[in-house]
DNA sequence: TTTTTAAACGTATAAAGTACATTAAATAAT
DNA sequence: ATTATTTAATGTACTTTATACGTTTAAAAA
């Protein structure tokens, strides 16, 4: 049983990613690639982000992630709806307008963005149907839509929430080195952290453990290894009231 | 030119309004009542937020603007669209589906919450054509839709975002003592704050600033009266990296 | 002038943040 | 086997911010 879809109401996905190698942030994108009918002129040529139009029987969240199983494959993802977007002119660019000739839904449609978080590693782009493709934050291609604007908003968010709650582990494999966790604020927040006082702090959260193990095949001094666990932290978790403004 | 309504989006109002004399903070409802045509037997009598359906032409700022203007005729105030709502059973109460009978809209409407700040004070209640009336967030009466939850949802974010940016001020007289600020923080946090550390730590900053004022026709030791100065505010803020997880 | 009420204030201690340079452990190269 | 290279790991002094806590002061009312 087809569900009927809802025209003018979508869900888009901003997908963040760490690459622990390269040590950057990513968003996974879809390519958009439109010729002519006559003179095959190309007409767009860029990248968008994953979304669907939600469904009559869905909710919003369940649209997210129908829209990231069906691009990865992956469930269970850390995600968070972040801003709905609705300007009467977001999806009237030219370009925009010739795209959407080619599909079924309104010119006016307002989509609710969300982001997930994820680990390049997980993730296998082979031989996708999308052509989905990982582009650093920081250097983005053309972008159709208003979707530039729905990532950069994504991005501010979660520059803000991994500074309070301890998301950045979902950009992380499971074990991980203290100086991959500052590489990796580094990277998002766009700052340089000293790493005594970085390692103190988090060597001295008890929900921060470290393994028996160290890292392996590498060809310097090895790391110790160590895992987060949210069980210790949702235990230990005390609102703190501290007022700064 | 009156322009078309999209009718399966909304955009709902969680008006918060802070009443300095009785310290406690409100939100702002309107009535919603029906009777069966025959025999006159009471179907609706509760509350809901403040709304309206998304025109076709309209931001969704726009829309949430122009229901909160409506409602008590203020423009200008602060306003933060803090999530979007949409689950397929949001509407289908037994008493919400005999009310939208009335109305023209979608059972599946997908609605985005907006919420305001405003003083109670600011707002004229009497004559209202809506039969608003104000409600402490504690102690809130039976509402229709989903709008409870909404509300809730809308303090939560509140109760998070005072805690890192100056939009206290918004709930409170242009001039204000120290006392009210502290009241009003303990009114929405629902904590106890200690007065002299309190005190001490808003008299410090820049931005907080005293006037050649006190309190007048109050029958004890006046208090000082200060302002909020946004412009220094914004001259100074600096945006800082703790990470406290 | 006394009483009542709320405003205003200060100090000592604890906790957290910041700045900064050297040693230790592992592999790779000779 | 020794040395070189590279990255991991560590400690201390100082500053800032938070916390705990009781008394004095100013004004109006009685």
């Amino acid at each position: 049983m087809e569900s009927q879809k809802i025209s003018n109401v979508s869900v888009d996905c901003v997908v963040f990613g760490y690459n622990t190698i390269e040590k950057n942030l990513n968003v996974l994108l879809i390519k958009r690639y439109l010729e002519s009918e006559v003179g095959s002129e190309v007409i767009v040529d860029d990248y968008v982000l994953t979304g669907y139009h939600v469904n009559e029987n869905e909710t919003l969240d369940d649209t997210a992630t129908r829209a990231l199983n069906e691009l990865t494959g992956l469930s269970g993802l850390y995600k968070k709806q972040f801003k709905a977007f609705g300007n009467p002119d977001r999806l009237l660019n030219k370009k925009d307008l010739l795209w959407i000739k080619n599909e079924d839904f309104s010119t006016r449609t307002i989509t609710i963005a969300y982001y997930f978080l994820i680990k390049t590693e997980d993730v296998n782009l082979e031989e996708n149907k999308y052509q989905a493709k990982w582009f650093p934050v920081n250097d983005l291609p053309e972008l159709g839509f208003d979707h530039k604007a729905i990532i950069l908003e994504a991005y501010e968010d979660l520059k803000e929430k991994c500074l309070s709650e301890p998301i950045i582990f979902e950009l992380l494999p499971h074990k991980f080195t203290i100086n991959e966790v500052q590489d990796l604020y580094q990277s998002i927040l766009g700052i340089e952290i000293d790493n005594r006082n970085f390692r103190r702090k988090l060597i001295n959260k008890k929900y921060i453990i470290p393994l028996d193990e160290k890292q392996v095949g590498i060809s310097k001094k090895p790391a110790q290894l160590y895992m987060f666990s949210k069980d210790v932290y949702e235990k230990m978790f005390k609102k703190n009231y501290l007022i700064s403004i």
